[in-house]
DNA sequence: ACACTGGGTTCGGTTTCCGAACTGACTGCT
DNA sequence: AGCAGTCAGTTCGGAAACCGAACCCAGTGT
């Protein structure tokens, strides 16, 4: 069927529709009604950086408790975040991340180098490095093919298997 | 400095802050005062895939208009987009990265690859490739030092030369 | 007995978001 | 000329989310 751009699925209805999850063609979009959200990201660099504790995150963020209790339990539902209980007499839980969560790390560390990069003074207030050999840790594009880094404008986006009826757009964007 | 854990600056007060920016010490919180909206970064998936104009994204997204305004408007102050004449006569106008929206594309791709793995059927929508090559993309952290690519567990955070006074967190974390 | 901590929930007020309607400049059709 | 239609917004009022403060309860330390 030559439809041209047929746009069938709406990407965001999610806040309105009253019942079930809405499901977007878009995995960025899926991804974001996840962790769509400053808070929800913020707790993740923070049990990313071993801050796992209900009140350390209360402090460390300056959130209001009742929107950290609420995030802290959808990113569970959500299989981000694990509740464990870590003591029993009185007991005392801790947030970890699941494998799942673990996987964010390329988006938390691609906010970072961004805004060391565009927001920053110049001065990175964290630096990340490879655990066994100190090097400093970058994030890039890499082609196993040509055996080499890149930049977004060599990036071509193809409808995948999942694909509606999407416009193949991409080629060099800029 | 035995100090422990000394919470110098507080991340998020920027909500209510009457005058002036807030400056955060962390690099992500940084940019999230730029992009940390669901919107924000929705629109600049839209124009990472040639979708540039007022009306175009206002489609594909479904945006309210005063949003879609709104967000606009602080991308193109803070520097992501840059606002376009393409035509004169009626005078149209389209949206287009800068360099520094560029850059944002792992963040983008870091999202879409965990929603494709995480939150989709298995079927990813979007299948980014290599353009010379055809190579499928794979954002992954890579190791000059070592010649090797590597998962978050060997990721390990310093304070860097702009930290103000930090735990230094990290190690592996799970 | 009393204060204190961890981990919340409840409450009212303030921001932000949203959808619908309106503006206004322009084009194209008849 | 008159009307419809597009692009790029702005201006509303109501709905949802967010916020700070207060409250709660179990356990602990003194």
């Amino acid at each position: 069927m030559p439809t041209e751009a047929a746009e069938i699925d709406h990407p965001t209805q999610g806040r309105g529709t009253p019942e079930g999850e809405p499901v977007h063609a878009c995995s960025i979009a899926r991804a974001l009604d996840v962790i769509g959200d400053r808070w929800s990201i913020l707790i993740l660099r923070d049990t990313f950086r071993g801050i796992r504790r209900f009140a350390e995150i209360q402090r460390d963020l300056a959130i209001p408790k009742a929107v950290l209790s609420d995030r802290l339990t959808s990113l569970v539902a959500a299989g981000v975040l694990e509740r464990r209980q870590y003591m029993e007499h009185p007991p005392r839980h801790e947030y970890r991340l699941t494998d799942m969560g673990r996987e964010l790390s390329p988006v938390l560390v691609g906010l970072m180098q961004w805004g060391d990069r565009w927001l920053g003074d110049g001065q990175a207030p964290t630096v990340l490095v490879h655990e066994p050999c100190g090097t400093e840790v970058d994030l890039r594009f890499r082609c196993d093919t040509c055996n080499r880094g890149f930049g977004p404008t060599e990036i071509e986006g193809h409808p995948g298997p999942g694909a509606v009826a999407e416009v193949a757009s991409g080629g060099a964007p800029a």
